[in-house]
DNA sequence: CCGCTTTGGTGACTTGGTCACAGAAGCCGC
DNA sequence: GCGGCTTCTGTGACCAAGTCACCAAAGCGG
């Protein structure tokens, strides 16, 4: 933590002195291993979270059980959504759970409400996150609404595998990612891997193809 | 007007003297027929809108053109949508269309931040929101990934219904308000009317059975 | 009244989701 | 190594929803 961790916030970079040093004072270095709940339903959050490494899952868990990955935040972002309910009282209608192990500043409420109030900078930086979040989410409906499975799976796979050729994940897994059932994603990669762009192993999906991926997810 | 607008919303009724009396001088009374666009891809807005009478609908048009509506800005309300790509000068990726003759107050870009800066009760009014927006949007994506479509017609016609019996409005739009097909409303609404709980006629679903609609959309 | 547009109805077909179940792959204790 | 678990994947049958192509009826404007 020795180089100071608000530098890597693109947001937070430009705050004036004092507003720093509030924050470095104020700020208290959490770290939770992979897998933790994050935050969820029943759970008060009393702090806004500062990514510093790893990556939160948020996802929700609908009432017949079924889940769906709304959107992740990552190192040098933050939860806005924390930031939200946490002024609003709101009770949480999704969860988010931690996908590595992770570390992240928590700035009390008091500190939020007060900065926000002090520093232009990072109220910029808070509207800014949460219009991302929010057209994000846009995105997102627009997706699940109108997109063909075989091209939002193709997405999913290149997205998730960060240019890595083989992706450690099984087929339940994808399925919450996009909302779907196993089998549909079962299916799907079978014709995949019958096209030759990709090969299984258990819980393990390889790309062998990822050019006609690109062309599929394109359409 | 003479009636203080300021009092019709909720969170904003706390404020202090000094900061009514900005929101009052600085505030524009704005007026649009039903139908206008009010925001949408390509207009930048400046401005912070807290409705007065009328309703806004969202709506969300992808690539392929087709639409869905993503929720409703009702009078007591604010567009915070609209606040975020404000203060974040981000573009949107929905338009807003009055669905009735609308009345609104038009909060300047500069006069938000200095409110949100200066008064706690409108950062809280501002938050609360958000926070509702976002959970609102979890519930959508919700009922688009799960739910059934007889449901969630059956809610939506409880819901657009407002107690009246009868419902001006045709399958189209109704499958816009789902993100569903047209066929697929026309079907269903048979069906709804071969049980006798609605029956049609051109651009009206009258409710016949409010009781059976209720019952499904409970499941 | 006539032609045009809007709205709604319908059948055939594809895609996606559900259900039930089976087989295969890893894991663990012995 | 060997049963006995659990987890993961494959599959067929079936139902729900979306797509496509087209038609018919209802309003509307002249």
């Amino acid at each position: 933590m020795a180089p100071l961790w608000i530098d890597r916030f693109d947001g937070l970079r430009g705050l004036d002195d004092d507003i720093r040093a509030l924050l470095l004072a104020r700020g208290r270095l959490v770290a939770m291993p992979k897998g933790t709940v994050a935050f969820g339903p029943g759970k008060r959050a009393e702090n806004l979270l500062l990514m510093l490494k790893g990556s939160v899952r948020v996802q929700q868990v609908s009432d017949a059980g079924r889940e769906i990955v709304l959107f992740r935040i990552q190192a040098g972002e933050s939860c806005v959504l924390t930031a939200a309910c946490l002024l609003a009282g709101q009770a949480y209608a999704a969860e988010g759970i931690a996908e590595t192990d992770i570390e992240a500043v928590a700035i009390p409420q008091e500190v939020f409400d007060d900065l926000v109030a002090r520093a232009p900078a990072f109220r910029n930086f808070v509207f800014s996150a949460y219009s991302k979040r929010m057209t994000d989410l846009f995105f997102l409906i627009d997706e699940i609404a109108f997109q063909r499975m075989d091209i939002r799976l193709a997405q999913k796979l290149l997205d998730l595998s960060q240019g890595q050729d083989s992706l450690r994940i099984t087929h339940q897994q994808l399925s919450v990612e996009l909302g779907t059932a196993r089998e549909v994603v079962s299916r799907q990669l079978l014709e995949f891997q019958r096209r030759g762009w990709v090969a299984q192993a258990r819980g393990v999906v390889m790309i062998l193809d990822r050019n006609h991926l690109i062309h599929l997810a394109a359409t």
